[in-house]
DNA sequence: ACCTGAACACCGTTCAAGT
DNA sequence: ACCTGAACACCGTTCAAGT
């Protein structure tokens, strides 16, 4: 006979982030999620076909959790708005990012997100090749500064020794020296709207 | 008594690269690497500390096969060698990209080439917080089209029913499913330069 | 200093059985 | 239709022992 099933779509999402939000990548397994969802691992199987679908879950939960502005009649405006939406919410989730950079989720939140800033770029005038350019540009320059925070050799928070490392080696890595004292004063936000910007102006020009 | 050690660092990074060329990511594990260089699982532990320690001999193999043109007279062009030699290193190993993008290295290969990077950059009179800008935009552009080709919902190779449900759905994803034909005769080289020198425009102009 | 096998706790998943 | 426990192959790693 049916059966409701056990656990919605959003509470495997909620689970899994809260998951990866408070232990981490590592921690998210079949056992930890059915563990706090208070059941077996056999009975995520359910609801789920492969451990790799967890990965999809924590990306949907924080894609879910972009909220993107009302469009307004400045295409430019929209950009803007709906990359720092990705941006923030990617932010607010670090421990989730390198999954969102990696996995390719094709749910209906991910689909809505790509529409709004494929549409907000159109309104621009572009069309053809010009707007897949241009979206892989802006969507790529908001993976990139995420993970730029965490991974880059002038992460925001570098290993600590890091920094050192480049000044103490300063012959050798003379630009980067320069780079890293600029970073530990580093303004994310103002570094994420100033390169978008750029882009922007840049696309808009050719 | 001493012993000069059984596997170099290079021939670490080589096992480890052709595994996850050949059989992909999962597939390497400290005793499938162990199993590539003829020994035990332990012996591993004679030259890594950790299973993370794996993914790093991932990306400094591929880094280290970066090749960096020669500096010339136009930091322009510099640039965009040094942005292209660092996006071609990560689509000739595409199921290694996922390291690349989200595991914090400092090898020598790593500093050397974001040296060469800062430097180009540099030479085109920028400094401080606008050289930081830069960097990371530039560094972000790469990653995001590396990946764009492999996870966005337009990447080349899709899923091959995401292009069909995008378009099917057309009346809900009207934008995307314009962009998703374009895709189909997508040229990911001149995309990415496009992109690059659209992207160096704007920094310029700013 | 470096190498290595045995052993342990943990993981994803198959199977068979339940309602 | 959906839930679940037992069991298996596999993984990272500790420990103790070898040269």
């Amino acid at each position: 006979m049916g059966r409701p099933p056990k656990f919605s779509r959003e509470r495997l999402q909620a689970a899994a982030l809260e998951i990866v939000d408070e232990e981490g990548l590592a921690a998210l397994t079949m056992r930890s999620l059915a563990a706090r969802l208070g059941t077996g691992p056999m009975t995520l199987y359910n609801h789920v076909e492969h451990r790799a679908d967890l990965d999809l879950l924590v990306v949907d939960a924080v894609t879910a959790s972009v909220r993107l502005p009302e469009p307004s009649d400045d295409w430019r405006v929209d950009v803007e708005g709906i990359a720092c939406a990705l941006w923030q919410a990617a932010r607010a989730h670090p421990q989730a990012i390198p999954l969102i950079l990696t996995r390719r989720s094709r749910s209906a939140a991910v689909l809505d997100v790509s529409e709004a800033l494929a549409c907000a770029l159109a309104r621009g005038g572009r069309t053809g090749a010009d707007l897949l350019v241009a979206f892989r540009a802006v969507i790529g320059m908001v993976g990139g500064f995420a993970q730029a925070e965490l991974t880059s050799p002038l992460a925001v928070e570098p290993a600590g020794d890091v920094i050192e490392r480049i000044q103490a080696e300063g012959s050798r890595y003379p630009c980067l020296a320069g780079i890293a004292e600029s970073a530990r004063g580093s303004e994310p936000e103002a570094e994420f709207l100033g390169a978008l910007r750029a882009l922007l102006a840049g696309l808009n020009a050719a």
